[in-house]
DNA sequence: TCTAACTTTCAAAAGTTATTGAAAGTTTAT
DNA sequence: ATAAACTTTCAATAACTTTTGAAAGTTAGA
């Protein structure tokens, strides 16, 4: 298999990977040129390989920028952005985690909080089924935000090192 | 707050949950509805609390019974068929992680296994990049597997008690 | 200050995914 | 065998999301 066919394929995975992690499929693939790129690239350059339109490849840029997943790189001498991805893995699971946490967990948590408020009335299958499952609910999105919080704080080697070892 | 509100507001919130977690947003509000119900439910029942048609209730209803979301409960003497929801938190998880897996992990790992065949060209800073990209994240896509595995497999007292302990 | 090289915006178009509802299919009871 | 009670299918349509590209905005350097 020659480069441009290997680069191809794993473009394509990691587009559609992203899709089903909140990484819309252009951006996921921006990320993905970048990974497998030795040097920093332009805007244009990313248009050009990926054929997109010039608004396509800024909004996902700044996107992933936002995201913390890619950086802009300035080359002295050259008015010209060019940017690299962040290439350590366990950086960019971090910092996927850290999106995903304030825009899914974080909402749900607050709104099991607000519906803890239903009066529950004894006697009352309804109201009683409803507590429960709310307050069950709500112990396990508690203990996923604590995981996820310590997942985010952890130092890749550690992580590495004592938990993996751990679930084997 | 009463039992219909609190209920409405938890249903929107499971289903804006669920369609960040390749669930889509009906099937995971007849999934939130089951949730809170302490009697099974039927079909009609279902498309009337949530205003949704009967090939929509229908198709999302299969689909949740073929992720093990919900189980059909027959009732003698009646010919119509009633839904309830697997509301144990960790079983819902378990099937969920079940199901991704399968469906983003797997491929990728797939593509990755491939493109591992790209042939290394000594001096060649475009290949050895790529090479060097597609082994650091094979690896950590392997860890990723293996981990979920143990997660699925795992029995929930043991998760609660012994990693979840070693994480805070 | 002005110009050229670049980046950002945004409304319209294309593409994708979910929903409807009527028609067809299935099962049970008589 | 038939009717009644239900479930499933699927083509049309609606709703939503992404992409385009031209126009507007910005900035560095002469």
């Amino acid at each position: 298999m020659d480069l441009q066919e290997g680069k191809g394929k794993f473009i394509q995975a990691w587009g559609t990977l992203g899709s089903h992690w909140g990484i819309n499929r252009t951006m996921a693939q921006i990320h993905a040129l970048l990974l497998v790129s030795p040097t920093p690239m332009s805007a244009e350059n990313i248009m050009a390989d990926l054929k997109i339109s010039r608004g396509n490849a800024n909004m996902n840029i700044r996107a992933l920028i936002d995201w913390g997943l890619v950086y802009k790189e300035l080359v002295p001498g050259q008015r010209k952005e060019f940017f690299v991805a962040e290439k350590n893995m366990w950086e960019v699971v971090r910092k996927i985690t850290i999106q995903r946490k304030k825009k899914e967990l974080e909402p749900v948590l607050k709104v099991l909080q607000e519906v803890t408020q239903v009066e529950e009335i004894q006697g009352n299958a309804e109201t009683e089924e409803f507590s429960k499952v709310i307050k069950d609910i709500n112990l396990f999105a508690s203990k996923a935000d604590t995981t996820l919080d310590s997942l985010v704080k952890a130092d890749q080697h550690w992580f590495v090192g004592t938990f993996l070892k751990m679930i084997k």
